[in-house]
DNA sequence: ATAGGCGCCTGTAAGC
DNA sequence: TGCTTACAGGCGCCTA
């Protein structure tokens, strides 16, 4: 699944395909789930950002062009048999491909989301500066079990399902501990946890699971999920301690945890 | 405020 | 073998 790792993976491969090329247009057929995409027509690319899971595409005369993937988005420099939409650029085209089509693009003026409430409300950036521990402290005041709030977009951007599971996990806390019940101490264990696994798997090209849904354009796999400790991992010997990592549902989402070492 | 459940999608895996 | 069903999950939305 897209998370952080896999964004910004994608974020570093277009770079250097789209900064400073023109956009002559973005072709689909499909205008309820890529919206204003007209507006991007003739603009050049001006940058090439990234925020939480969104990628954001600096345009020419004000725009940005807003990008999820969803689940199983991902830009290919070859049409597939899922390509959704078409990035024209002069002399390549840019393939978005994504079979279960939860990704989104829209255009929309730089730095205006009214319409993608989601990115209005994201937490801190946990690569940068502006994730600070006191902050994060301060976000623990919930008694929502940890795995709801790391997934939760707003106490820290871009972790999905697979990074909450294995930042947990290196912090040696159970995702069901209400987020209120840790001491100073655990939190800044899972403050650590949350930086070191993304920017390791950043480092890796992200993680491509088994579905191999996940590529980066030029078609190649992440390499992080060889570093997975936990996540699908159920019934396999935890890396830590040999116990068996149990596979349940937390917070409306298959979580994997190891019983032994995570309490 | 928060939890739980559904719907969106489609490929894959498991079950009969 | 071939069919049906379950499951995967990011996110929005609805209800309790």
């Amino acid at each position: 699944m897209p998370e952080l790792p896999e964004v910004e993976t994608t974020r570093r491969r277009l770079l250097p395909l789209l900064l400073g090329r023109r956009l002559r247009e973005i072709r689909h057929q499909d205008p309820f789930r890529y919206r204003h995409t007209e507006r991007a027509a003739g603009r050049r690319v001006e940058g090439v950002g990234r925020r939480g899971k969104f990628l954001l595409l600096s345009l020419s005369g004000g725009l940005e062009a807003v990008v999820h993937l969803g689940m199983t988005g991902s830009f290919r420099l070859e049409r597939t048999p899922h390509t959704r939409a078409e990035f024209l650029l002069e002399g390549e085209v840019l393939y978005f491909h994504d079979p279960r089509r939860f990704g989104r693009i829209l255009v929309v003026e730089a730095g205006r989301y009214e319409e993608v409430p989601l990115l209005r409300r994201l937490g801190p950036e946990p690569l940068s500066e502006a994730f600070t521990f006191p902050g994060f402290l301060q976000g623990l005041r919930s008694a929502r079990p940890l795995k709801a709030l790391l997934l939760d977009q707003t106490l820290v951007a871009g972790m999905g399902n697979i990074y909450a599971d294995e930042a947990l996990f290196r912090a040696r806390l159970s995702p069901l501990r209400p987020a209120r019940s840790l001491g100073e101490e655990e939190a800044r264990r899972l403050f650590q946890a949350i930086r070191e696994v993304l920017s390791e798997a950043v480092a890796l090209g992200g993680s491509t699971l088994s579905d191999r849904t996940y590529r980066q354009p030029d078609g190649l796999p992440g390499r992080f999920q060889e570093r997975h400790a936990v996540y699908g991992r159920a019934g396999l010997p935890c890396p830590a301690c040999g116990t068996p990592i149990a596979k349940r549902v937390v917070a409306g989402r298959g979580t994997h945890l190891c019983p032994r070492c995570q309490t």
